[in-house]
DNA sequence: CGTTTTTGACCAGCGC
DNA sequence: GCGCTGGTCAAAAACG
């Protein structure tokens, strides 16, 4: 594997082609007016969004930001779907692999970042389309206790986490995202065999949005993108510079455990060209993923707002959802798991840094 | 030349 | 206060 194989996963770039397309907004626009979709959007969808550690209230416009971020991902049907507060149910728990993999890895997630497993998930089953299916689980009832006893935290650290809008896509669908983000910084995250990347919008120096990609260690598949931050300028309609965007050439300091190295398909030999930073033609990502993809994406809230919603939602969810939840549709599985095989570079560990410290 | 990626080091938050 | 961990910075290297 290589760097350009994780060039793609890392990637996370947008901006290129641009432009075009419209979509995934609908309803929800950002600040300033770019929330134009730019290319179909992916079937699967979910997303957390919130504050986690801090309550703030969360203002339209960095919602609107985060969303932003993920539109790319959003399909149109799921755009009205904002989940915030769940019901205060348990945790729900986790055993069986295939789907429920993707909920603990939530749960992995939680703790890891929050240091505390979800209160509750909240799942979409796969209602309107076969394809796009969501899932959405928070935990909050602890983090609003703490903020009853707690006085707000302040901290560089914390004050990133204010907000974040966590989306759980697939490899394919990083490249849907058309933002232009420049990698900063890798770190191996403790409990998950695959390293966390650091990408900050590179479209404009003074942009404070910030991405975190990290594979989902349950299901390789998945890649759990972090948003954080908003974005102060208008989406990129193409890119400044390409130069040392891709990197063919580099080696994997640290080479991916990667089981067995499949030929891959002419489409995702196209991916793997592609690099955070390599220019999307057009859709060509979408059209590689094709739409079948699955993104999930989860927004974490703590705003009150979404809480109202996700009540109703609860209603019609059921706790039996959680178990159906997830990836009903990965059926870019056999092309990731190519893709896969020879990528990520430096997943293994060590890279960014001193590993924490 | 300009930009991005890589990666070691530094800083800060959090738990004990 | 200490240690661990996560997040970020910055220098060097790589790429178009």
């Amino acid at each position: 594997m290589s760097s350009e194989d994780w060039d793609l996963f890392a990637v996370v770039r947008s901006c290129s082609s641009s432009v075009s397309t419209t979509n995934s907004c609908a309803g929800h626009e950002d600040n300033r007016g770019n929330c134009k979709q730019e290319q179909d959007p992916p079937p699967l969808f979910t997303y957390i969004h919130g504050d986690r550690d801090n309550k703030e209230p969360s203002s339209s416009s960095s919602c609107n930001e985060l969303q932003d971020s993920c539109k790319p991902f959003l399909p149109v049907t799921t755009t009205t779907t904002t989940w915030s507060s769940p019901p205060l149910l348990p945790p729900p728990t986790v055993s069986s692999p295939s789907p429920k993999i993707l909920m603990k890895q939530e749960q992995v997630l939680h703790e890891s970042q929050d240091q505390k497993p979800p209160l509750s998930v909240r799942v979409f089953p796969p209602s309107t389309s076969s394809s796009s299916s969501v899932f959405v689980f928070r935990g909050q009832r602890d983090q609003l206790l703490q903020q009853q006893s707690q006085p707000p935290l302040r901290s560089r650290k914390r004050k990133n986490q204010q907000k974040r809008t966590i989306c759980h896509v697939t490899q394919e669908n990083l490249s849907s995202d058309l933002w232009a983000w420049r990698k900063y910084g890798q770190k191996p995250i403790k409990g998950s065999p695959y390293p966390r990347n650091y990408y900050r919008c590179s479209s404009t120096k003074g942009c404070l949005a910030r991405k975190q990609v990290e594979r989902s260690n349950l299901d390789p598949n998945i890649f759990i993108v972090t948003y954080t931050g908003e974005h102060t300028h208008p989406r990129p309609t193409h890119r400044n510079s390409l130069a040392g965007s891709t990197r063919n050439k580099s080696q994997p300091v640290n080479p991916v455990p990667k089981p067995d190295p499949s030929p891959l398909s002419d489409t995702v030999k196209e991916e793997i060209h592609l690099s955070p930073t390599t220019p999307l033609k057009g859709n060509d990502d979408v059209q590689v993923t094709n739409g079948d993809e699955d993104i999930i994406s989860q927004e974490v809230n703590m705003d009150d707002e979404d809480e109202e919603e996700v009540e109703e939602d609860e209603e019609e969810e059921e706790d039996d959802d959680v178990d159906d939840l997830l990836i009903p549709n990965l059926a870019v599985r056999d092309r990731d798991d190519l893709f896969f095989a020879g990528n990520f570079p430096s997943w293994s560990a060590g890279s960014a840094g001193d590993g924490g410290g």
